[in-house]
RNA sequence: CGGGAUGUGGCGCAGCUUGGUAGCGCACUUGACUGGGGGUCAAGGGGCCGGAGGUUCAAAUCCUCUCAUCCCGACCA
């Protein structure tokens, strides 16, 4: 491709409203424009690494036994109604009527769909398993869109759902693409872990995600420095051990702590660390339950392990009139002491004594607090968000490390969740009807390419790794009015063209300093300059993005050169 | 959905407090020079100041409403 005839609009300066790098770079460098919130246009640029994604998914989904297919992004209403969750979804589901006044929906994902076209295809065991898969484009109409493509409203994800006659089948299917999506993300070439994830308002029995790291990841993840296991924070589990609760040496004080309402600002007051508290949070469930939650300052809740400890359909945070009529006072100062409703409490705070609580009134906390003594918990429970430094509860020595991730896939067990729901069955070997087990796969696609920018850029610019680089080779003419430039540069691009490397002839009559600026922002792997200078001796210079170091080689070397990089950048190995 | 902020040529911004002919940098067009890290000079083109209503002799500027965008939050009591 000829930059002077390409479509590359590139920007000086960092639009206003991006915020993170990844969007930041997507724009500077051409590769996407805004629509609107959460609404992206991929420019020729983005949409060649976008194709690149796609391909590497396809190839890994083929390889896995996955089938593609296409399903469209209009949805009926029925079939929605059907599964129940044209009523449970929500808001993040966008509704329309057709000409006629019939409902249907932009397709968040599609179980329903696919389940509806396999009941009525599928009737024997024989034909299983099956897994089907697309890559299209979804609608979520999300509550706060940001980031640009990492979390969008329109996006384009690869969904692929498995169906099997029994549980041992699903967790085959299961596990080969737990195994596929390792190879996908090892191809693209990033820092990822898989870790164990709570399954969500999908449902199911078990899932995994796939989470880049990167500073500016939306989830909170934990691994064992000692051994595999890994999970998302909401899901970690925590172990306590056997444990004795001390015995109490303090009375119950009062003390006034004007104005003091955080753990830390209490802590400071009373010159204590965070650990010597006790938080007590006031919740309230679908079920209308108001009930209280006791932590260590230095500990957060869990409210997804406290929504299944409940088995609710969701918790809150109370609000503020709720605090004040359960603990007569106003948020900040919610103490265990004298409180009518049910009290919960983290395993942990089961092994503390003498503790500092709220005191239920303004400016007031009580310290020497002791349960049992002062105050009762109904219940102690793993409630706590897992972090780094905690030890591990699959092995014996280990210990978390934390980080931040973007998930980029996720893949459920589903089990008979909507083959039940819509009667998707077959005969099995007895002639029996059985509901399929289903399980479901998603990537998202460019919100993987934002993802490998984020984990690879600097100061000048993305450094995407080859398998995703929308070029392969930028040949950057100096000064196209010099015949001999001109030629050497012409010559060089044909032999790559022919050999299939995807090349950008920057042939813009543009100052060096420009092409040399939109070089490195566009970051294209390998770049060869074609200068008078070093073309007087017969040379050319090859510059690698991401290690910035240069090079120089006849007009000749060059070619074999760049072809055993490119190979050497696209190679990877699969894992067993 | 709650809180905050911002809407002024393609991009980045100033002007608004204290109403009086819409400005700067980049980008763009033409010409000349220049040619290894966003170059120089000269001459140009482009803006219903997000929208509607109001106050006023006069509104980018003040008031009301509205739309859009971004950030924070929905957890630290």
């Amino acid at each position: 491709m000829r930059y002077s005839q390409y479509f590359l609009p590139t920007l000086k300066e960092t639009p206003a409203d991006a915020e993170v790098i990844s969007h930041q770079l997507m724009l500077r460098s051409g590769m996407i424009r805004k629509v609107a919130a959460g609404i992206y246009s991929y420019l020729p640029f983005g949409l060649r690494s976008l194709r690149k994604m796609e391909q590497i998914i396809r190839e890994e989904m083929d390889r896995a036994g996955a089938i593609e297919c296409l399903m469209p992004m209009a949805n009926p209403a029925e079939l929605w109604q059907e599964s129940g969750r044209w009523e449970k979804y929500g808001k993040e589901l966008l509704r329309f009527k057709d000409r006629k006044s019939a409902d249907f929906c932009m397709g968040p994902t599609h179980e329903e769909v696919i389940t509806d076209i396999i009941r009525n295809t599928v009737s024997s065991y024989r034909q299983l398993p099956l897994n089907l898969y697309q890559i299209q484009t979804k609608f979520r109409d999300e509550i706060r869109p940001r980031f640009g493509l990492m979390r969008g409203r329109e996006f384009v994800m690869k969904d692929a759902y498995s169906f099997d006659l029994d549980d041992d089948g699903a967790d085959s299917s299961y596990a080969k693409m737990y195994q596929a999506y390792r190879n996908i993300f090892n191809r693209c070439g990033l820092n990822f872990r898989s870790v164990e994830a709570d399954s969500g308002a999908i449902g199911g029995s078990f899932s995994h995600e796939f989470m880049v790291l990167a500073e500016s990841g939306e989830d909170g993840i934990v691994s064992c420095n000692g051994c595999e296991y890994a999970a998302n924070v909401e899901k970690a589990e925590l172990i306590y051990g056997d444990i004795v609760t001390p015995t109490a040496t303090l009375e119950l004080q009062k003390v006034d702590t004007p104005e003091q309402k955080s753990i830390e600002e209490v802590a400071e007051f009373l010159q204590l660390s965070p650990q010597q508290l006790v938080k007590t949070l006031i919740v309230q469930t679908s079920d209308d339950e108001v009930l209280a939650v006791l932590l260590r300052g230095d500990h957060e809740l869990n409210m997804i392990k406290l929504t299944n400890l409940l088995d609710v359909d969701w918790v809150l945070m109370a609000e503020e009139d709720v605090v004040k009529r359960v603990t007569g006072a106003p948020t900040g100062f919610a103490g265990p002491i004298g409180l009518k409703v049910r009290i919960l409490a983290d395993a942990e705070v089961q092994g503390m004594a003498d503790f500092v609580v709220g005191g239920n009134a303004v400016d007031v906390h009580f310290s020497g607090a002791n349960q049992g003594r002062d105050f009762e918990i109904s219940q102690f429970a793993d409630l706590r968000q897992a972090m780094a430094g905690d030890p591990c509860p699959r092995c014996d020595s280990g210990k978390f490390e934390s980080w931040r991730g973007i998930e980029v896939g996720h893949i459920f067990k589903l089990g008979i969740k909507y083959s039940e729901a819509m009667n998707a069955t077959v005969l099995d070997a007895q002639g029996k009807t059985q509901p399929l087990v289903m399980g479901c796969y998603g990537i998202g696609a460019g919100r993987t390419v934002a993802a490998a920018i984020e984990q690879n850029h600097d100061e000048n610019g993305m450094i995407l790794p080859m398998p995703l680089a929308p070029f392969q080779v930028l040949v950057t003419m100096l000064n196209p009015k010099d015949d001999q430039v001109r030629e050497a540069a012409e010559k060089l691009y044909q032999q790559l063209l022919a050999l299939n490397i995807e090349t950008l002839l920057d042939d813009r009559d543009e100052r060096p300093g420009i092409k040399f600026k939109d070089a490195d922002l566009i970051g294209i792997p390998l770049r060869v300059t074609v200068g008078a200078r070093n073309l007087k001796e017969g040379n050319v210079e090859l510059k690698i993005r991401k290690s910035g170091v240069t090079s120089m080689f006849s007009l000749d070397e060059m070619t074999p050169q760049l072809q055993q990089l490119v190979a050497e950048g696209l190679a990877f190995e699969l894992e067993k």
